[in-house]
DNA sequence: AATCTAAACGGACCTCGGTCCGGATCCTGA
DNA sequence: TCAGGATCCGGACCGAGGTCCGTTTAGATT
């Protein structure tokens, strides 16, 4: 499978030592040209870096992208990697995003019942088995971007958790799928995701907590508590 | 804060080049005593390292758990601490085991509604709380396992998505905490749990997509389709 | 066309995670 | 008590990610 992109989102120019943030340009899906004006050569070296990235992924799988291959193979010095794509993480986020950009311009624009038009339950259960499709392809990519991600969830500890909560779920809603509600619910635990509300969205923890109260209201169909 | 940790789930003694895998014991919640009878200078290092490791934790942030750190202040070679805990993450995971193994004690043995007794709801409502506060203490350490999920949750195209289940979500639910619920939502299309439950607990997608499915009717509590 | 400046380039260099193997150390069994 | 051998230790070594800075080049201005 050949991963071929070429325009994607791109990191500032490299303000010496600052943190390449990510630009707050939320939806903005103007269908390719969100390059801030690169230079020619720039351009064309971010175009090269994507190819041959691509082409090492086809070939050697997600490990082989070694910063030093891609800027051989793309013909250009180490440094013009990393001050394209700030880190190897980078670099993985401008691949995937391809295909993420086409799956939002699907939800955005495309016909029913992913694009607009249809009812929104329908809609949302379309989107989900969409997701669940894409992210089932280039797994492998997605995995080199969260090296440890996998590990965690096969660490003895975690599995306890998810056990208990799978057999409590069991004595609650014996019908469901439980194994999987109980994954479901655990991924509201999961600790990157904690840090990403309290912390970069400022949510108060309990509000975390009314909302875990809440999902297993959900997730039970039992009555909301009080 | 001193994380003071001292006996925890150890890795098998490094048969050479094999994949350091995890024991699939499963809720052996036998207080402490776990070691595989190591020997007695193995296991006097490993404590070392331990208390070394969480003497930098508290002083210089998880950031500076250097792995040659590490072996210097527990004044041990730097191949010990690799034979001991496979690698840095491992270690991390040695730490962190402490407080989940508490967790893991207070709710199969500790008093209710954590600990058996109280109806099941009530202990799922208490789980959760009490696994989202228990996060948010030792976030640091948390994220110095998973380097690069927090920065996932931040990028534009993943908030893209987000915010589309929430503007579908807040069509069908307006009085629910729709941005919570959209996350919940979300972690269930998380491409290292679509991984784990796929490859290494052997779910089929279609499995997954009806769990969606489910998942959906439940957040939103709209009738199961069919 | 000549010039000038900001931006991009390249690759030497550094750090740190991870590996290897000769040598030291601990436990067993006699 | 004393081999003998399995286990463990230590630190030199390697590779890949990430940084730095002197040099080159695009492209705007005159």
């Amino acid at each position: 499978m050949l991963y071929a992109v070429f325009m994607s989102s791109a990191l500032p120019p490299f303000p010496k030592h600052q943190e390449p943030v990510d630009q707050p340009q939320l939806l903005e899906v103007g269908s390719g040209a969100d390059e801030p004006c690169l230079r020619a050569d720039a351009a064309r070296n971010r175009a090269r870096l994507l190819e041959a990235a691509g082409r090492l992924v086809a070939e050697h799988g997600a490990s082989g992208v070694t910063m030093e291959a891609v800027a051989e193979a793309a013909s250009v010095g180490k440094g013009t990697v990393f001050r394209r794509f700030g880190d190897r993480t980078g670099l993985l986020m401008a691949l995937l995003d391809h295909s993420a950009k086409k799956l939002q311009a699907d939800f955005l624009g495309g016909p029913p019942p992913l694009g607009p038009g249809a009812p929104p339950v329908e809609r949302l259960r379309a989107f989900g088995v969409a997701a669940l499709r894409r992210s089932a392809e280039q797994l492998d990519l997605q995995l080199a971007a969260q090296p440890e991600a996998a590990r965690r969830l096969a660490h003895p500890s975690l599995r306890a958790l998810v056990t208990h909560v799978t057999i409590l779920l069991r004595q609650i809603v014996p019908d469901a799928d439980c194994d999987l509600l109980a994954q479901a619910l655990m991924g509201y635990l999961d600790p990157a995701l904690i840090h990403h509300l309290t912390k970069q969205c400022g949510m108060p923890l309990e509000r975390l907590e009314a909302g875990w109260i809440d999902l297993v209201s959900r997730a039970t169909r039992t009555e909301p508590s009080h």
